[in-house]
DNA sequence: CGGCGTTTTGACAGGCTTCAAGGGCCGTGG
DNA sequence: CCACGGCCCTTGAAGCCTGTCAAAACGCCG
């Protein structure tokens, strides 16, 4: 639970230049909104790799929306044995747990240096009550995740270690590529094997073997943190069923 | 994917009498929800057991809460293995996913004969746009079921068969006590070891070892649909992680 | 060069799945 | 009244998938 370098940052992107109006598969803020959004983002806060800027059975006073880096969503038991949730890419909001209910259920940490918009959870309702199409996109954001857990617990419950793997890597890929990171069909990804085993429900040495498996069949190349997909046919062959992305979705 | 016995009923419960008012847990609306609540519900549906009246992959042209009995929320693979995400009570919302985005991610099949309101999609973003209190609220109801999933996610990546079949156990035992069902610890429980298997992705044979094994630490009893709670501490302790409920939770 | 985190491999044990079959309960029908 | 079929629970045996233990190779960086 080291917390590390989080700290409040003077400058800050406005929201008229946010990179993330220039994804293409983001929805666009009427100007009333993003009126009200660039009030709404009281700051950024920057979080290096490692530290945890959520924690588990804690009450934040921020929800934060992800403009830049990769983090993760993790619970952890006693014993110490980690289960992740599902990683977090930039447009995703994290803390909305905290911001509606008592505490967080879960902890995050980054991956990479991230950049964080910080929105105050005490104007949430001021949110939910003069934007009802913004209140609706958090609604709907919330759906999302939730889609995303049911599926990852489908693969964990009832697939096979090639097929988790295989179909992990489909998803996570995906988003990427939603979200332009991905060039050439390679992406950087800054996870190890042991994040990938964590999320997988398997121990690293066989996540290892599974991998090599993987690789074996020509499906995918992945040295050095950099992931290149070669058969996205093949791989969403073994997964069992395929990755389906989405247009036009909010953020905030 | 047997649809069943699904129809409209001519005598609805006004929701004045609602029966889930009655239940402590769930918060009290103020006299203009109620009046919002009473024109949002148009119906009532009655399910019968083994019966979906969700399906992955379609659009539902409602979302509903259930008033009276018990469902399953699951996904099936293309060879049929089943994922089940978890058991839906009274006050439960379900099909808020198809409401909000495309399509539904899951099906949701009734175990017992089913009470349920029905809320046309279509007038939702009324409520959103006219009763910020209730978007609220129905985000909360996501949120809670985030948790619900995040939580059974660990279980089923990190825990041990022994500790998942008590988790599950204390975790549904719980939420049947928060709504008055549950009498001298004692609760019909209308699953059977296929559901539990299906919910843990276990076999079902392994998962019936399991539970012998459990029964035999004199923790629980499980004798024809009947559940008694004889030790939670015992229980908690062998999942490794108490189950936590609410109070003043919503419901609409 | 030395140290550390990550990846890789091999050997072995064991938890869980699969296959197979029997028993109990209950509603149906002869 | 009893036979029968269907669903659910139960038990045993065998084998594989996955976990654990151990150690070495690799890459990066101070």
């Amino acid at each position: 639970m080291i917390l590390g370098n989080a700290r409040p940052n003077g400058h800050i992107t406005p929201c008229e230049e946010c990179p993330l109006r220039r994804v293409p598969c983001l929805r666009e803020f009427s100007p009333e909104e993003l009126e009200f959004v660039k009030r709404f983002k009281i700051d950024e806060l920057h979080v290096e790799p490692g530290a945890s800027f959520l924690t588990e059975g804690t009450r934040s006073e921020h929800l934060y929306t992800i403009l830049e880096g990769w983090a993760f969503r993790y619970k952890v038991l006693d014993d110490g044995r980690r289960q992740i949730l599902n990683f977090a890419l930039p447009a995703d909001m994290v803390g909305l747990q905290g911001a509606v209910m008592e505490e967080m259920e879960h902890s995050v940490e980054a991956l990479t240096p991230l950049t964080l918009c910080i929105l105050p959870r005490r104007r949430l309702y001021e949110l939910y009550s003069q934007y009802p199409t913004l209140a609706f996109d958090i609604t709907w954001l919330a759906a999302r995740e939730e889609k995303m857990l049911e599926e990852h617990l489908v693969s964990i419950g009832r697939r096979s270690a090639l097929e988790r793997v295989a179909y992990v890597l489909l998803h996570v890929y995906g988003r990427a590529k939603e979200l332009g990171m991905v060039r050439d069909n390679v992406v950087a990804f800054p996870f190890t094997q042991q994040h990938l085993s964590d999320a997988l429900g398997l121990s690293l040495v066989h996540t290892n073997k599974t991998l090599k498996r993987l690789i074996a069949t020509k499906a995918i190349r992945w040295q050095g943190r950099q992931f290149e997909m070669l058969n996205g046919a093949v791989l969403d062959q073994i997964a069992g069923s395929g990755y389906s992305g989405q247009k036009n979705r909010p953020f905030i």
